[in-house]
DNA sequence: CCTCTTGAGTTCCAAAACAGAACTCACATA
DNA sequence: TATGTGAGTTCTGTTTTGGAACTCAAGAGG
């Protein structure tokens, strides 16, 4: 199977991995909930070449996660921004950075602390039911096929 | 930048990039988290080629997020399951799962329904903060460097 | 005994993606 | 006129994939 194929799965995942499911991809968008926007600051903190960088964006506005904006006439500028959708991907990022934090430590601490403006504290994140507000684990949860599945699971 | 080196950068979300940022791995992750175990198995569900599943799979072995264990003798038959440092990316899992539901969506409602055992109702994972339990979004996090940072955010 | 099947891979080749560096283009500043 | 900046594109050679076939060990069928 192509990568080209993969967004047409009848699979959540597959369709999330379709569009973020790339190294470079989601450092961007790591950088970009960093306060990140413009292609030469992307370009310097990720290490990405340039043709890369290029392309990762380009498919990212597509997918409708960034907005390529004009923040500069003469020269025109034009910078990057996260959507609505794009900001929506904020919980995979503190997953990922949460996964990441107890499992790949190095004995450093955490690069990063979190603080939670609503209540001040440093925190991390917990996933929880949406109906009894209950923390979740794997062993907890059933899986079974919905109204848009192709196959058995 | 290769791949090789992003695993040693001192930021969390590069260091979980550099074991699952990559398609197949994570449709593996998504396989495991099902019940798929068997070399066979994950790679008809996934039409990947045999050799890159062979290797992403022994990549999974040496980060210790896949145990190979050998079920049978005689022949002898090896199968992938979820250790605990696997089992904790169930969160990013889930998150990926409910940004393609919501964001993805092809109109045929979701591929996948979530049971939570714990209430026994359908349901969507929330992220929420540790400390004060409320729902979490981007705007809500500011972000600063920790005892493990090497620069400034 | 000989062939077929299963599970778990490995080997080979061509096609695609990538890294690194240099180059372009439009304007701005010294 | 020379230098710099932001946002890319082009060129070249190396890696990584995709696709298909092949290996190996053992059990099953005839």
């Amino acid at each position: 199977m192509r990568w080209s194929e993969i967004g047409e799965e009848a699979c959540s995942v597959a369709r999330t991995v379709s569009v973020i499911g790339d190294r470079w991809t989601l450092l961007i968008l790591r950088d970009g909930f960093l306060g990140i926007r413009r292609f030469d600051d992307f370009q310097a903190r990720l290490g990405v070449t340039r043709h890369i960088l290029a392309d990762r964006l380009r498919k990212l506005v597509a997918a409708g996660v960034l907005a390529k904006t004009r923040y500069e006439d003469r020269p025109a500028r034009y910078d990057y921004r996260l959507t609505p959708k794009g900001l929506a991907l904020h919980p995979v990022l503190l997953a990922l950075v949460h996964w990441g934090d107890t499992h790949m430590a190095d004995g450093k601490g955490r690069p990063l602390v979190l603080r939670h403006k609503g209540c001040g504290c440093d925190f991390t994140p917990v996933t929880v039911c949406s109906r009894c507000a209950e923390p979740i684990a794997a062993r907890d949860v059933r899986v079974r096929p919905g109204p848009g599945a192709r196959r058995a699971v």
